[in-house]
DNA sequence: GAAGTTTACTTGACTAGACAAGTAGTGTCA
DNA sequence: TGACACTACTTGTCTAGTCAAGTAAACTTC
């Protein structure tokens, strides 16, 4: 098979401004990707197809395919069969925020992190908890209250509810060693969440225990996790306005 | 070579509990996610290799590959040439928060949206402006300040300002009925943006202009826009905390 | 003219190989 | 024992084709 390639007929050179190292599908993307930038080809027009690619990079289809399929996951361009490949209103793309295990972002700081533990134990959820983790309003739960400090200096309140179906142990572990996050990315690997990010004050057992006035703008995360199946936990995290903020970057 | 392709060998049936239906890519990842999802591969473990699942599923190993290629970009996998691929330590994982343009999301809702322009001029930058825009102090640049309503009720402070070399036409936009965010993705299409969120109080301004207290705390939106070659804008964006927050959910 | 059919073009998914490059363990030789 | 080559296994990338399915426009038939 490899003995009767025909000889490959004359094509027209890479396109300028192309990158000329690199794998060519990354090649190809990057071709792409510098188009949409210069607005070669505005939201909605119609870029090249497969075909077209294929001739322009002397590649076989399966390269182009791939360039493509990743800029589509990336949000840079929708495919449709049958009608072709279009550049992407960017307008509907989403932001990647990193929200990381604060205990690792303490310590990635070079700081030292802490944690006391205001409350632990299992209590009947009320109707709002219950239906949360998805239980019946009184059946039990844990329920735990912590206070986790940077260099000596409160930075979150986090009072969460735990679904014990999920992790029978959970009111076994350290706290002040683990903190609940870890300890359920580990019982529960794979996951789903959903966020709420919002300002407001501080509950006045909260403001005494950030240390903070319960005027003071706070940042709120309520955070509930799904497993597959069933809920694992809900959390409230408070923390002072003028001690933290969530940042993240966006690059379609 | 359809005519003369050899029967194909007697193949273990596919791993109980994966999909029966759907693309055989989609099936692989399936499996494989279920597994991470059951604990059956912990975070570092050593997961199935590309030939390994190639003689499960009895296809060929461009398919395994682009099913591990996939959760790779997922974040759920991690791959090494020469090693194998190893389940991903989630907590590093990343959430997606959508960022949709103001004027969509509110009607997206079946709400009213109108602007208010309250200040649109050229001026020269101070420092800490020039910095962010990457020019020099006493440059001059296009500065906006324009009030979101919801039907109107204040829902946003947008305090911007824009680098002329991008949008040379930015003043002469007609705020009230295009928002700014969607005229800059049209004039420059492709951008990264760097975020900040945090919670604090508003200026007097804000406060008046949102009808809001000095004291009622905000969810304060910092956002630093980039194209490839130069920074476009950078705004920041006050919300009053009772009435907007940001949602956004993970999903694995 | 309206309704169906054909054709050209598009993306979606896949096969069965190929070579390259990185890692780790094993065996050999000085 | 230490240095080095060899080997087995892994992922990374690519080729040159295949068939399927969806769209749209041109063409044919009634």
């Amino acid at each position: 098979m490899a003995s009767i390639s025909p000889a490959k007929p004359a094509r027209p050179a890479p396109p300028e401004g192309s990158q000329v190292h690199g794998a060519p599908y990354l090649r190809i993307k990057d071709y792409l990707k510098q188009g949409l930038s210069e607005g070669q080809w505005t939201p909605g027009a119609l870029m090249p197809s497969e075909s077209e690619l294929v001739g322009r990079f002397g590649v076989s289809r399966m390269t182009v395919t791939r360039a493509l399929r990743e800029l589509q996951a990336e949000g840079l361009v929708t495919r449709a069969q049958g009608l072709g490949t279009y550049a992407a209103h960017l307008a509907q793309v989403s932001a990647t925020l990193t929200i990381r295990d604060l205990h690792e972002e303490i310590t990635a700081r070079g700081h030292q992190h802490h944690a006391t533990v205001h409350l632990a134990r299992s209590e009947p959820a009320d109707a709002a908890i219950a239906a949360r983790l998805g239980l019946e309003t009184g059946a039990t739960v844990f329920h735990t209250l912590i206070v986790h400090h940077e260099n000596r200096l409160p930075l979150q309140c986090e009072d969460r509810y735990v679904n014990p179906a999920c992790a029978p142990d959970y009111l076994g572990v350290d706290f002040t060693r683990t903190t609940p996050t870890h300890y359920l990315l580990e019982v529960a690997p794979l996951w789903e969440a959903q966020y709420s990010i919002e300002a407001g004050v501080p509950s006045k057992r909260e403001a005494r225990l950030l240390q903070i006035s319960p005027l003071d703008p706070c940042l709120i995360i309520l955070r509930r996790t799904v497993n597959r199946d069933q809920p694992i936990t809900c959390a409230r995290l408070v923390h002072p306005g003028s001690r933290y903020r969530v940042e993240g970057q966006f690059k379609p």
